[in-house]
DNA sequence: AAATTTGTTCAGTATTTACTGAACAACTTG
DNA sequence: CAAGTTGTTCAGTAAATACTGAACAAATTT
């Protein structure tokens, strides 16, 4: 493998980690994303020189956040995973999804006070709203995108 | 205190803790948006049951984003912190600062691929679009959410 | 200047998280 | 059905992170 596509990866794994993510589950993606097919798990493993125990869990953990997904090649035994089409509005989605669920514990919350401190309560109020505001840009930004894939130019379904 | 609040404290400490922050700082913005005036770092210890010490780093770590301002009390030699007038706005600039600074080292890491994968490397520039364009809409929720304040109705500056 | 107040830093600890190797289960092939 | 292949789970370990208490520094008060 190329020193470009190394830094690449690497990159990817870094940025991972950075936003609380496992670094590894970067890299795979890092590695998908260059490849733009799919890979065999221990094949990934391989190239990225990490157990197959990581690779399984990591792609478990990005198949859940719909960023990739599980191929098979005919008569092939081994799981290949690939890059969804726009892995990017699933993880967009997801993070709405998320901060949906900010906001309903925080609604929760809310109906808990009574009216004995009605500024706090307004308070609460503005930071539901703005937990609900943002899933529903993000959801809006994750719209915007379903237009510009990145992985593949196209390739129809069946 | 009552229990509402402390749910709601508890409540953000359990946000911040899912996007990757320490609970205490979650806590700590959580018991400042109920306030919603100044709050003594000693104070905040002991009403947080925690020590000083972390109520320092994480008042630190939160002034960093931009959510928590220092002031003074004339006449007081403790510390009191307050939430900015508009805290989730500072939250999500510096949001958008970071996936500009992922957006620019994926642009760096863009610049290492030479013509011999036109796919991987176009793929890998989508990537980077990605990022790029998340920090500008990231940027624009910002200044969106710049009209609406969710800590108090209005305060003046001198 | 001694004593007090107050915030920060730092060493140490506890908790959490990431990762691995090995055992296992499911399945396929001979 | 024995042998081989492949993915998952799990126990254990290594590494990172959060938090505390104590020492310290800076400033104020007596």
């Amino acid at each position: 493998m190329d020193s470009a596509s190394r830094n690449f990866i690497e990159q990817m794994g870094i940025i991972a980690q950075r936003s609380g993510s496992p670094r590894i589950s970067g890299r795979i993606s890092g590695l998908l994303i260059l490849r733009g097919e799919p890979v065999a798990l221990q094949e990934i493993a391989d190239t990225l020189q990490v157990s197959k125990a990581s690779v399984s869990t990591n792609a478990r953990l990005l198949r859940d956040r719909g960023m990739l997904r599980l191929t098979t090649v005919p008569g092939e035994r081994q799981d290949y995973y690939e890059l969804v089409p726009n892995p990017f509005q699933s993880m967009l989605d997801l993070l709405s999804k998320e901060m949906q669920q900010a906001a309903e514990d925080i609604q929760q919350s809310l109906s808990l006070f009574d009216d004995s401190q009605p500024d706090a309560r307004e308070r609460v109020a503005g930071v539901q709203k703005f937990y609900q505001g943002s899933a529903i840009f993000l959801n809006d930004i994750a719209q915007k995108l379903a237009d510009q894939p990145i992985d593949r130019p196209d390739r129809g379904e069946s």
